[in-house]
DNA sequence: TCGTTATATCGGGAATTACCGATTTAAGTA
DNA sequence: TACTTAAATCGGTAATTCCCGATATAACGA
């Protein structure tokens, strides 16, 4: 990912958050502590999936799509380990997009 | 438009912006003299859709639709005087939306 | 009043998005 | 190997968005 957006990356970051249900997930993530226990720590590898589609409320699928478009907008990180995908905030890239569209406002 | 956005209005704004063209309109407007002269002052009343339109190169009537959702999402303002209606930044909502944001991510 | 200009709104086709269930892939485990 | 669990991907329907041309409205000027 570079370190500047165009505007089609600009307006492909805005369409990921132009969606509650993202946008909530993205602040659950702020707190990895309150999801139910994993094998692997949440705080360090981020929370795995099935939690994420638990507290959502909505499909598997749907879940992965989720967390797919956030990743594709460079918002998370995913990691593997094992069977298990981890998704944590990216907050530097938040912080960079943030500032981003501060700017471009 | 009061103070604080709940989800739904924050979805709204970001959607307005997560399309170029409007981020660029957006973005003209911070320099209303650039625009060709009109009868009342770009920098006081706003620019009128006409202009907008010629350097966006789209239809009158899209122009149209890309001022109404920037105004829905209370981005920008719109005066109407006689046959014209002027379109202004509205600086303090953008920076409160800004804000909005930033503190969402 | 009639004609013209500026804008808004209507109606629609194409493209995209939202969300789902079904299936596939990957990894663990017996 | 076969079974199970986690996640990704596929395929599809409904809803939304994009952008247009056509039409309606509003305001001006002759």
């Amino acid at each position: 990912m570079p370190d500047t957006l165009d505007d089609k990356e600009l307006a492909a970051a805005l369409k990921a958050l132009a969606n509650p249900a993202r946008v909530r997930i993205l602040g659950w993530l702020k707190e990895p502590e309150t999801f139910p226990p994993q094998l692997e720590p949440a705080t360090e590898v981020g929370v795995c999936l099935k939690h994420i589609q638990a507290r959502a409320g909505v499909s598997q699928s749907t879940a992965s799509q989720y967390m797919a478009d956030l990743h594709a907008a460079g918002l998370v990180t995913s990691t593997r380990i094992g069977q298990w995908t981890h998704y944590r905030r990216d907050e530097a890239q938040i912080r960079r997009l943030a500032e981003h569209i501060r700017l471009a406002l």
